[in-house]
DNA sequence: CGTCAGCGGGTTTTT
DNA sequence: CCCGCTGACG
C-alpha cells in the first residue's frame, strides 16, 4: 500500500519526518489526523519500529478512539500494540504499576470533581470555624484547578485577590493534597500531577518508561497546560522523537490552564505548516478566517481551500428559543429533503450544555415522511455530554460502594454510603466518628472497625452512639466484608446484582421516589450500570494480557465514559448530533447549525473576565469551521435565563462576518 | 433518627 | 428553573 498516495507536500513531509522534534502546525480541517495516524503507519511499516514503542497523547476519548480506528485500517491488528490514549488514561495506567512510590497503595480509587468540590467545602468549613452557608468557593476552586494543572505547589499560588484571600487558597489547597492522600485517593487534576512527581523522584521508573516509548505523537497540542508539557518533555528527553501537532487558534481550553504558549515557544524542532483546508466551502472558511482575524495573539496562517463557494450562510432571529429549536429542526428536515443530507450528516453546536435541552424537545415532536412516505414521529438524535451517566445519583451510590470495597479509606464514597441505603446511623453519630477521626487522625473507616469491635480505648465512643446507629454499622461492615469476598471472583456483574438485592437498593428508592415514572427511570439506570458491568466482564475476561480486577473497573471506567462515537460520516448511528463547541473540536460535519448566537451565551459573560475574548473567538472559530457544506446561524430574541425571561442580542462575532457571506432569512418552522 | 419545606445559589466549556 | 443543603419538627 501506498501511504503516501493523494497528500500534498507538506503532509507528505510530516509523515517522513521521522526522527528528532517536529512541530505540525495544522490550520482546521488541513488533514492534521490523517497525518499523525499515517505517521504511525509509516514508523511501523517502514521502518520497522515496534508499534508498542510508540505513544500517541490525545486531549479526549475520542481522539484516542478516532486514531486508532484510523491506524487500524492501515496497520490491522498491528495496530492494537500501538498506545494511544489520552494524557489522564495513560497517566492512569503509569500509576496503577507505580503509585506505591509516592505513598499510596494500588487500591487508590478515583475522585470526581464534585467529590472534590465537596471535600473542598468540607476543609473551608474547617479552615473558617463555620456552619451552614459559605460564601462561594467556585473562584477558589478555579485557582487550584489552575495552580494544579500548572504544576504549582500551593505556596506558589499568586492569585489576584488580597493576601487573605491567597493565604486562605493556599491552606486549601494543601489541605486538600493531605485529604486525598489519607484518603488514598486521586483526582483528574492529581492524575497529572502525581505521575510528574513520580517521575521527578524516581529516575529509574522514567528511563523504563523512557525506553519503552521511543515515539511520541500529541495531538491538540495548542490545549496541553503546562504539566502536561512536562510529562511529553520528560518522557521524550532520552531519545528526543517528539512530534506535535496543534492550531493556535483552536486553543479552547485555556480556563483550565492551557496555555497556548507552549506551541508558540515549542522549540529546536522542524516546523511544518498544513494550510490547506479539506473540509469546508470557500464561504465558510472565509468567514471564519474573518472572525478569527480580530485576534492579536496568533501565528498569521493563510488557510485556503479549493473547493467551490457553495452556499450562502444562513442567520435567522426567532421570537424565543422554543420558536428557536423548532425552526432549527425544520430546516435539518429540510436538508434531509431537498439535499439528500442523512441525520447523521448534521449537527446543532452550542455554547453551553443547558441550550441542549429545547433541541431535543424540538426534534421527538417533529413528524417526518420517510422514504416509504410512511409519517414518523420523532428525528432521531444524540446528546453528547450533559448529565453523564456516572454522575446520576443511583449510579454514584452503587459506584461508591465498589470504590469503599476497593479502597476503605475513600471518604468521600464511604460517607456517602454508610447510612444509604438507611440503616439508622444519623448525624449524631456520624459527628461523634468523624470527630474522632479528625482529632486522632485515624481513618474513618478504622474508627468505624474499632467502634464495632469495642476495641479498647473506643469504649466511651461505643457508649455515646446509640444501639442503633451501632447496629446500623456491624450490618454495614458485614455487608462490605461479604461484598468485599464475592467481589474478589469475576464475574462482577452477578456480585453486584446480589449487592444490589443485598442493601435493598430497590426499595430505598422506591420509598425515597414519588412518581412513578422516576422511579422506573432509577431503576432502569441501575439495570444499566450492572449490564456496562457485565460488559466489562465480557471485555476484560477473554483478554488475559490486561488487568481483570474491581479496582481496574474502578480506576478505569470514569474515565472512558465519554466517547460514545459520534463523527459526521464515520458514525454508524445515523442520527443528528446534539454537542458543544467545546465537543465539536476536532469533528466535521457536511452540515452545522449553530445556535443561541447571543451576546452572554457567546461570547460567554463570564469568560470575558477569565480568560478574555481572545478564546471565546477561537471558540467561534472552532464551531464555524466545523461545517463541511452548510452552515445555519441561530439565535433567539427572547430566552429564559434560570427561569426569568430575558432580551438577548446578536452575539458581537456575528458582525465579524462579512455581510456577503451571509443571507438572512425570515424566521420559519415550516408550519 | 427521619422527613419535609423553604431557601439560597448556580449554568461555560472537559478529563 | 432545578438542585442541594439547612434547620425545624415529628
Amino acid at each position: 500500500m501506498d501511504l503516501f498516495s493523494g497528500l500534498n507536500l507538506q503532509q507528505k513531509a510530516a509523515v517522513e519526518k521521522v526522527d528528532g522534534r517536529l512541530l505540525i502546525l495544522a490550520g482546521a480541517g488541513s488533514g492534521k489526523t490523517r497525518v499523525l495516524t499515517l505517521r504511525m503507519a509509516h514508523l511501523v511499516k517502514n521502518y520497522s519500529i515496534p508499534p508498542q514503542s510508540i505513544l500517541g497523547l490525545t486531549f479526549t476519548n475520542k481522539a484516542a478512539v478516532e486514531m486508532r480506528r484510523r491506524v487500524s485500517f492501515i496497520l490491522g491488528a498491528e495496530a492494537l500494540q500501538i498506545s494511544l490514549c489520552t494524557f489522564h488514561g495513560f497517566c492512569m495506567q503509569v500509576l496503577r504499576n507505580e503509585i506505591h512510590r509516592l505513598g499510596y497503595t494500588p487500591q487508590f480509587t478515583l475522585y470526581d470533581e464534585k467529590d472534590v468540590q465537596r471535600l473542598v467545602t468540607l476543609i473551608a468549613r474547617d479552615l473558617l470555624e463555620r456552619e451552614g452557608n459559605l460564601p462561594s468557593l467556585q473562584s477558589t476552586t478555579d485557582a487550584i484547578t489552575i495552580a494544579r494543572n500548572k504544576g504549582l505547589k500551593s505556596e506558589q499560588i499568586v492569585d489576584t485577590g488580597s493576601e487573605w484571600h491567597d493565604q486562605f487558597t493556599r491552606t486549601l489547597y494543601q489541605r486538600l493534597q493531605d485529604s486525598m492522600r489519607a484518603y488514598n485517593a486521586v483526582d483528574f487534576d492529581s492524575l497529572l500531577g502525581l505521575t510528574v512527581e513520580l517521575f521527578e523522584s524516581c529516575p529509574d521508573v522514567l528511563e523504563r518508561y523512557q525506553d519503552r516509548f521511543r515515539y511520541i505523537m500529541i495531538d491538540e497540542y495548542q490545549d496541553t497546560n503546562p504539566i502536561q508539557y512536562r510529562l511529553a518533555s520528560m518522557i521524550s528527553a532520552k531519545y528526543n522523537n517528539l512530534c506535535v501537532v496543534g492550531d493556535d487558534d483552536q486553543s479552547i481550553y485555556g480556563w483550565r490552564g492551557a496555555d497556548v504558549q507552549n506551541i508558540l515557544d515549542f522549540s529546536d524542532a522542524t516546523l511544518i505548516k498544513l494550510e490547506q483546508n479539506y473540509r469546508s466551502t470557500h464561504t465558510i472558511l472565509k468567514a471564519a478566517n474573518a472572525v478569527i482575524q480580530n485576534n492579536k495573539k496568533r501565528h498569521e496562517k493563510v488557510l485556503w481551500s479549493d473547493k467551490g463557494d457553495g452556499r450562502t450562510i444562513e442567520v435567522f432571529t426567532a421570537p424565543n428559543e422554543i420558536n428557536e429549536a423548532e425552526a432549527v429542526v425544520y430546516r435539518i428536515n429540510q436538508l434531509r429533503e431537498n439535499e439528500g443530507l442523512c441525520w447523521g450528516n448534521i449537527a446543532i453546536l452550542y455554547r453551553s450544555n443547558a441550550l441542549s435541552r429545547n433541541f431535543e424537545t424540538a426534534l421527538m415532536k417533529y413528524s417526518w415522511k420517510d422514504k416509504d412516505e410512511h409519517w414518523v414521529q420523532g428525528i432521531p438524535y444524540q446528546v453528547h455530554g450533559g448529565v453523564e451517566f456516572y454522575e446520576r445519583r443511583e449510579i454514584k451510590d452503587l459506584f461508591s460502594y465498589l470504590r469503599v470495597i476497593v479502597n476503605p479509606f475513600d471518604q468521600a464514597a464511604l460517607l456517602r454510603i454508610i447510612n444509604y441505603p438507611r440503616r439508622g446511623i444519623g448525624e449524631a453519630s456520624l459527628d461523634l466518628l468523624t470527630a474522632h477521626n479528625r482529632s486522632k487522625k485515624i481513618p474513618l473507616w478504622d474508627v468505624i472497625n474499632h467502634v464495632v469491635c469495642g476495641s479498647s480505648g473506643y469504649e466511651e465512643l461505643c457508649e455515646k452512639i446509640a444501639p442503633k446507629a451501632l447496629n446500623g454499622l456491624k450490618e454495614f461492615l458485614d455487608i462490605m466484608a461479604t461484598a468485599k469476598a464475592k467481589f474478589g471472583v469475576p464475574p462482577f456483574s452477578e456480585t453486584m446484582t446480589w449487592l444490589v438485592d443485598r442493601i435493598s437498593y430497590q426499595k430505598a428508592i422506591n420509598e425515597e421516589v414519588k412518581s412513578d415514572q422516576m422511579r422506573d427511570f432509577k431503576w432502569e439506570n441501575v439495570q444499566e450500570f450492572i449490564s456496562a458491568i457485565a460488559d466489562y466482564d465480557q471485555k476484560r475476561g477473554g483478554d488475559p494480557e490486561i488487568p481483570y480486577t474491581l479496582h481496574d473497573y474502578v480506576v478505569s471506567s470514569p474515565l472512558d465514559k465519554n466517547w460514545e462515537g459520534a463523527s459526521g460520516d464515520t458514525g454508524k448511528e445515523n442520527k443528528v448530533t446534539l454537542m458543544t463547541f467545546h465537543s465539536a473540536k476536532g469533528l466535521e460535519f457536511p452540515a452545522c447549525f449553530l445556535v443561541g448566537m447571543e451576546d452572554h451565551i457567546i461570547p460567554h459573560e463570564k469568560s470575558l473576565k477569565q480568560t478574555g475574548i481572545e478564546e471565546e473567538r477561537r471558540l467561534m472559530y472552532v464551531a464555524i469551521t466545523r461545517a463541511m457544506k452548510f452552515l445555519t446561524i441561530s439565535m433567539a430574541q427572547q430566552r429564559k435565563r434560570m427561569g426569568v425571561d430575558s432580551h438577548s442580542r446578536p452575539s458581537r462575532f456575528l458582525f465579524e462576518i462579512p455581510k456577503e457571506h451571509l443571507k438572512a432569512t425570515k424566521w420559519s418552522d415550516g408550519s
